[in-house]
DNA sequence: ACTGAAATGCCACCTAC
DNA sequence: GTAGGTGGCATTTCAGT
């Protein structure tokens, strides 16, 4: 993991269909040794995935919702990180310093569907509280990953 | 903007080296049908980009953070977005609901990097008070999108 | 670990329908 | 939207440094 390989990786997230050849001019590299080192990005999992990064509000989902979870003291703590990990409305989830236990991060096609998602929540017996957020404005927003 | 486009955006999402064939096959259309689809969903914007989604931890940057801001009432808010767009530490930015103006999700390499951003947000007069959370653990995250 | 060249195969594009 | 042909790359491989 070099300063190439990071410059690979860089490159690569900016844009996911440069070719060999175009990364290696930029690094100052052949094609056989950029497809050396791709690979073993790969490999070694420095590069997860490439992907598509999808407008959300183009496919029906406009609203960002933060909510703040303090989970149920009887709570299967694997069962909801299971459960959060397979829906597909949420992008983040992440066990966090602070008063809360978790902070879920969702995208949803409207408020009317963040309240459903919060039932759901609920109906899991999972928490003991939560606050949400909604996001007025976005300034900075990872990929979307879009899965259905 | 129908099925078929939303069945092609989320397998480019999983895929996107995925070719117009492979596409074609799983939605039934022809590679040129996929072609037109394809060219049409970028021209609008509801495909960004393809992007890499880098391990960020393998290029040197296992810290996530959480700051809630409150900008200062004499902060010039429009300074603050752009700079929080332009910094490739921060990952996310969002206006908010709630007792804080903005969420800024950051990547560091270590505790002493998050100190070192809070030192900057704070030298550069915008926030009036702040408050900074950390992920412990990571359950669901976005694909990063590594900036250098 | 990288270069350079050669070959294979695939992919995107275009035309016609 | 389909089907088919074509030209051009991109990836891959290999021998050599």
């Amino acid at each position: 993991m070099d300063d190439i390989d990071r410059k690979i990786a860089a490159l690569l997230s900016d844009d996911a269909r440069a070719s060999l050849a175009q990364i290696g001019a930029v690094v100052g590299l052949s094609t056989s040794a950029v497809n050396d080192r791709l690979r073993r990005l790969i490999e070694r999992g420095v590069i997860r995935r490439m992907s598509a990064d999808i407008a959300p509000e183009a496919v029906g989902l406009p609203v960002t919702g933060f909510v703040w979870v303090a989970l149920a003291p009887v709570a299967d703590e694997g069962a909801f990180r299971a459960a959060m990990a397979q829906l597909p409305r949420v992008t983040a989830c992440h066990h966090v310093t602070g008063p809360w236990s978790y902070l879920v991060q969702i995208r949803a096609a409207s408020l009317d569907a963040v309240e459903d998602f919060l039932s759901e929540l609920k109906s899991g017996g999972w928490i003991a509280r939560s606050e949400t957020m909604l996001a007025l404005s976005t300034v900075v927003e990872p990929p979307f990953r879009y899965r259905g």
